[in-house]
RNA sequence: GUGUCCGUAGCUCAGCUGGAUAGAGCAACGGCCUUCUAAGCCGUGGGUCGGGGGUUCGAAUCCCUUCGGGCACACCA
């Protein structure tokens, strides 16, 4: 569908070129001014060099040819050249019409769907999720949706770290807790058990346990690497405690990412793609990427136009083992052979840069993907404390996601029992959990992913302003005056639009035509704060509105359907547009 | 040191391709609930867009320079 300032450009365009200019000067945008218009172009000013001629003279002449258009209401020529332009109701109307009409709501649809594959989340295995993860996941969902959304068919993996060292470390732990279990007897002949031999807070507290062992023991640590070895080479019994492991630990998150409303459609981890790391190895060695450098297996991925010297990709270490490098291009080696993307996006932190462009361009020098196929680094910021320094608990620990959570929820659990004491247990719990979801992602997406940002409990809880509660406090708003009308007995699936009378019911519809226009900005730079900007907008000229039209009390039939119209139109894009972020309303609240 | 990102109101941040008086929220102050949810609405005050040059008819936005800060800089991920 065309956009609005497509259609208007296109008139404006007409009017340069019947006036004599080149119509590329006619690009008309949105403006910057309401108080004096709602669009302008400022081409006249653009081509007053070219043509030798006063801005204002070529603005006059194009708001001539452009007089009696039925698309406009007034286009005026104004001061040094401007064109000020304000579109007619019934254009403006039938706009939303068409655009309700469309599949998306008017957002482009590419003629094929391209395939993307998402890596955000990043957990590691038997660690809980703390504040660290959230960014990924809250930003990976919600560029996962938003990519769906502008036609593109996205996978989203999580990306597990279920392979390294760690694992070497918990077994070598359990190990020494319970060194009786049969998956450290050599001898075991039998079946293992079907349960595992810890529970997932037992889980959570081994790994710290170990890994703070292994620091001060070398004796320790030598063990634990013994036992990353022999479970990567195939031992039995390791094995079979790493399934445990796995199970025990996906389950867990799962849970967890449930909670967050983030879901993934592939649970791939680094174990998946071991077997094909020796391959991947010898393919970069026979095609001669590949050299040893300082006793390591390196691929030199410097160019010419680097301002900074870009150092070589480490493939394998100087002792032969394999590193994070080789599992991410094992795993892009993967991805491309089995889903053949077109692009594949990584949400990750920003400090990991460097590190990306090493690996994309190793990707491309060996190879592994397609000139075509497109890399993105979507890289996010730290969360920081009301302290400006990384968040941290009062304790000073880095403080796990599900208790953030839980004190979130827990907060607007007392609120609304407060606000509305004849609700129910159960509604009272789960609208607490969505707006306190809602809080938690939309402070997040709000800002620009590549920013660090405040998570500050207290204002994301207080929920006043440019917050996910007041996004949600509107929606729950149009949908109590549906239900009324309803139970008045209108029929609110029959309300047409009628052309707008007032400036602020005019606004509103400019402000609901803009809807594409910032899903596809933001698909585009994969930006989800786009978004949030032009929801928060949006749920601010409709407040206005609210409160200037009495909207169930208007006598006038006709104009309260319109009314109504109006609120189902702006109820279906505010929650389109929330569902993009990943977040949703409640009844009420 | 090199590279990179950032520096906008007291605080937290928008500002997408340069355009007319730089916008929100919080905080401060003043209004608005016997009428559709006041988690709301309306209004007031508050900014040399870090500093200095330059390009342009026009710069928070582009270029240069300078100051201040974050981050990264091959055997960690």
């Amino acid at each position: 569908m065309e956009k609005i300032l497509e259609l208007i450009s296109k008139e404006v365009s007409g009017a340069f070129e019947a006036a004599g200019y080149d119509s590329a000067l006619g690009k008309v945008t949105i403006s910057n001014r309401p108080d004096l218009c709602e669009y302008q172009c400022n081409g006249a000013m653009a081509g007053a060099k070219q043509y030798h001629k006063a801005p204002f003279m070529i603005a006059d002449e194009v708001a001539e040819k452009l007089s009696g258009n039925e698309m406009f209401e007034s286009v005026e020529s104004v001061k040094p050249g401007f064109l000020n332009i304000k579109v007619s109701p019934d254009f403006i109307r039938s706009y939303i019409v068409r655009m309700l009409h469309e599949k998306k709501l008017g957002v482009t649809q590419p003629g094929h769907q391209p395939k993307v594959i998402m890596d955000y989340g990043g957990p590691n295995v038997a660690k809980p999720l703390h504040v660290g993860h959230l960014r990924s996941a809250v930003i990976g969902e919600s560029l996962k949706r938003i990519l769906k959304y502008t036609g593109n068919d996205v996978t989203g993996d999580i990306h597990l770290g279920d392979w390294g060292l760690q694992m070497g470390l918990i077994i070598t732990e359990l190990k020494e807790q319970q060194p009786d279990l049969p998956y450290f007897d050599p001898e075991y002949k039998g079946q293992y058990p079907k349960e595992a031999p810890f529970t997932i807070s037992e889980l959570e507290q081994i790994y710290p346990k170990a890994s703070a062992k292994s620091k001060e023991d070398e004796e320790y640590k030598a063990k634990a690497m013994e036992a990353t070895k022999l479970l990567q080479d195939g031992n039995k019994g390791y094995r079979a405690l790493w399934r445990h492991i796995l199970n025990v630990s996906v389950t867990d998150l799962k849970k967890n990412y449930k909670n967050l409303n983030v879901s993934f459609d592939l649970w791939k981890g680094e174990s998946d793609v071991h077997d094909v790391i020796p391959g991947m190895v010898e393919y970069m060695k026979n095609h001669n990427y590949a050299k040893i450098s300082q006793g390591a297996l390196v691929v030199d991925v410097a160019e010419e136009t680097d301002t900074k010297e870009v150092p070589p990709c480490m493939i394998l270490k100087s002792d032969g083992a394999s590193l994070y490098n080789t599992t991410d291009l094992a795993t892009i080696d993967t991805r491309m052979k089995e889903y053949h993307p077109d692009s594949l996006v990584y949400v990750v932190d920003k400090r990991q840069e460097l590190y990306f462009t090493q690996v994309f361009r190793c990707a491309r020098k060996t190879k592994l993907v397609l000139p075509e196929t497109e890399l993105h680094f979507v890289g996010f910021g730290t969360m920081n404390g009301k302290d400006g320094k990384p968040f941290k608990t009062r304790q000073g620990g880095v403080p796990r996601l599900e208790n953030l959570i839980a004190e979130i929820d827990e907060k607007m659990y007392n609120r609304i029992k407060e606000g509305t004491p004849d609700i129910s247990e159960e509604e009272a719990k789960d609208t607490a959990h969505k707006v306190a979801i809602a809080a938690i992602k939309y402070g997040d997406l709000s800002n620009q992913p590549s920013k660090d940002y405040v998570f500050d409990v207290d204002k994301f809880t207080s929920f006043e302003g440019d917050t996910g509660p007041y996004i949600l406090y509107t929606i729950v708003r149009i949908k109590s005056i549906l239900k009324k009308y309803s139970e008045e007995g209108g029929d609110a699936k029959a309300a047409l639009l009628r052309n707008p009378e007032t400036d602020i019911e005019k606004n509103l519809m400019l402000t609901l035509s803009r809807f594409a226009d910032s899903v596809e900005s933001a698909a585009k730079d994969l930006m989800p704060n786009r978004v949030c900007a032009y929801i928060y907008e949006l749920a601010n000229v409709f407040n206005s509105f609210y409160h200037g039209t009495k909207i169930l009390s208007e006598p006038d039939a006709d104009k309260k359907s319109g009314y109504i119209a109006l609120l189902n139109t702006t109820l279906k894009v505010l929650e389109t547009g929330i569902d993009l972020l990943g977040f949703d309303a409640p009844e009420r609240m």
